[in-house]
DNA sequence: GCACGAAATGACCGAACGGTCATTCGGGTT
DNA sequence: AACCCGAATGACCGTTCGGTCATTTCGTGC
């Protein structure tokens, strides 16, 4: 009986190995630099073997753009679960998802370069990615029907714009290399959070 | 005495349509797409000529780069120099650049596909890009010397966020195809502008 | 119309990469 | 120990692309 449970563990532990491989790689050379040969040799396995797993290179980028989400979606979502006033929410979603990307700078940049070929990745298994999505678009859909939200704003342009403020910062923290001239994740995060909340204007009601 | 004078008139001429005709392409087909061979077809001119004219690819891209942001400098300069309340300076320097990547699509996804490459940028020729980041940088320094912002804001992170924003928006819009699945341009600017000048909250002033 | 130098050309080269497949390897069964 | 079968391998192939350079074309002055 454990035959084939133990045959699908080994091809699925190979599977994880190379996907993991592959996202280091990408991490470190970008996308287009990367090829299966450094993928196998960062794996520790032949170029071959590589396609005994995966039917192509597009199969391979797109089930590990998939496996790279799928850390920030578990990380994320007992902060969406949680309950207190929108603000705190909202900044704990922030805070988080900048301290997760600070522990796993890899996995960003590995992220961030797959994110970039969303068109033909959207094809495909994007999983987690479209989960995340779906979470933070809930999360303000429902602070909206809870009435902390302007009603002028429809949550779902409201959820792009969040993503694009929290995305231009974990950037921009990634590319500070070094430690110190990096601000704090509290710092960072309290400007999104602060202008979002209360916007730039002086005497604004702040 | 027009000798070398038109020999340089015509080297500049020869080297803008090159350039022009790299936009087209990689604006077509991305920028990792893109080959020496199809910029050359386009320009109607055989591979070999592109190298009389630039180095490598590589200086060609930067080039490019450099003078697809020359549009969107000279279009915006006007507005940064304008007066009035700050929140109409703001708004219609957003719908400017709506309108401008709107009306130029595909200039922005060839800008969009040559600064995704940034940091290789960075090192060559990002003259303009640079102009643009910086006249930005200064107009929100200037509103905020003049007490218009919130003073615990530094206005160089909030141009980042700014940036953030607005080509978030862009590339929404450059996503939805059909015209008519677009807002107008006056609406999707307004929520920029509004998020950024009243926050998202409800009651909070706005 | 001839001669000369610069500009343009495109056939060609070498390198790199994705993907294949005949061969080898390893561990489990008899 | 002999056998078997699926997993692993890496040499190999076809293609693509950046870049070169010997040759051709073209504009200009005499």
């Amino acid at each position: 009986m454990s035959g084939k449970t133990k045959e699908k563990v080994v091809e699925q532990f190979r599977c994880e190995s190379i996907q993991d491989a592959a996202m280091r790689v990408i991490a470190r050379k970008g996308i287009e630099e990367t090829t299966i040969q450094n993928i196998a040799d960062e794996a520790g396995i032949a170029k071959g073997t590589v396609y005994v797993y995966f039917r192509d290179r597009d199969e391979l980028l797109a089930k590990t753009a998939d496996r790279a989400f799928e850390g920030l979606v578990n990380d994320l979502r007992p902060q969406f679960e949680t309950s207190g006033p929108f603000a705190d929410r909202l900044r704990g979603l922030v805070q988080r998802q900048l301290r997760f990307f600070d522990e796993h700078r890899a996995l960003f940049r590995a992220t961030l370069a797959l994110t970039q070929r969303e068109t033909e990745l959207r094809k495909q298994g994007t999983r987690c990615y479209t989960e995340y999505a779906a979470m933070l678009a809930q999360f303000l859909t429902d602070a909206s029907a809870a009435g902390e939200l302007r009603s002028d704003i429809d949550p779902q342009e409201l959820a792009a714009v969040y993503r694009d403020c929290v995305r231009g910062v974990i950037i921009r923290r990634l590319d500070q290399k070094v430690q110190k001239a990096r601000k704090s994740v509290e710092d960072d995060a309290e400007l999104i959070v602060s202008i979002l909340l209360h916007g730039i204007q002086s005497g604004d009601s702040q």
